[in-house]
DNA sequence: CCCTTTTTGAGATTTAGTCTCAATCTAAAC
DNA sequence: GTTTAGATTGAGACTAAATCTCAAAAAGGG
């Protein structure tokens, strides 16, 4: 499996850009965590490890990012969006637990096997898709 | 089947709250929509049908719409919140066209009992989900 | 009518995210 | 190694969604 570094800048050269230092400390950090975390997380670590890099850089390399596949943004019923890397792992959705705040990953390929068709069906090209199922998680459901 | 108005009228009094004529406002004006539509939209409509309400009193119904259970919020990818109200008619969920911006619906009883079946293995107690599909639809796949 | 609680609106505030623009960097061309 | 055009960045201004504050108004129960 390719390295991440080397698949966004192939991206990157495809878009005449290049792989900056900022572009790869951020492109770091995102894969360094495991699961969701928000842009501004991501701005605090790289302050935090003297890496700084601007907000204005964050938002703009986690949009190429995005568009590059590396990476997806979730919507978990906050209020602001999280990212997560999506390459090295199989695909997943979240259940999010309302009162705790946790989330917990699943996948399942029957699910994704239906959506594809829902898909077909109405002539829709898929380039990705987002599950949130929201309640009570095992310790919150009392 | 009950109207919406007696059903959020009984929800208000568990909380010792009142179906006032701003309240009742807002319910009409979400339900008067088949679909999505933001909060904006609900303060601007009213504007305009001389129905003045706040925003402040637009945002504090819809949180209360949600915890009824009446409305849910829905998240299309765009960077704020879109609210679709639930009573009356089945679940769907949406495929979004990331070009033209179309929204379809659609419902598949399967993929609600797969859910339904990984919540049950995790102890997850749901109440409620959304599916989103991003892609292009027919006529923009070309 | 009185008192308490609920409700509201106007506008201030917060927060996520975007935009602007001048300064800096890069890479290729000479 | 210089030049030059285009890419990149950071600081802070800006925008837009959503929340908060607080005083005034309305409602409900005695």
């Amino acid at each position: 499996m390719r390295k991440e570094a080397e698949i966004f800048e192939e991206y990157l050269k495809t878009k005449k850009l290049n792989l900056t230092k900022e572009r790869k400390a951020i492109l770091n950090q995102v894969f360094a965590t495991n699961g969701h975390l928000e842009a501004d997380e991501i701005f605090l670590r790289l302050k935090k490890d003297k890496k700084d890099v601007s907000r204005a850089t964050v938002y703009r390399t986690l949009g190429l990012l995005v568009d590059s596949g590396l990476v997806r943004k979730v919507y978990l019923g906050e209020d602001h969006i999280h990212y997560e890397h999506t390459h090295g792992h199989t695909h997943h959705d979240h259940l999010v637990c309302i009162k705790c705040g946790k989330v917990i990953e699943f996948s399942d390929k029957k699910i994704e096997k239906l959506q594809a068709l829902v898909c077909q069906e109405s002539g829709f090209k898929e380039l990705s898709h987002t599950v949130q199922i929201f309640g009570y998680c095992k310790d919150c459901k009392e």
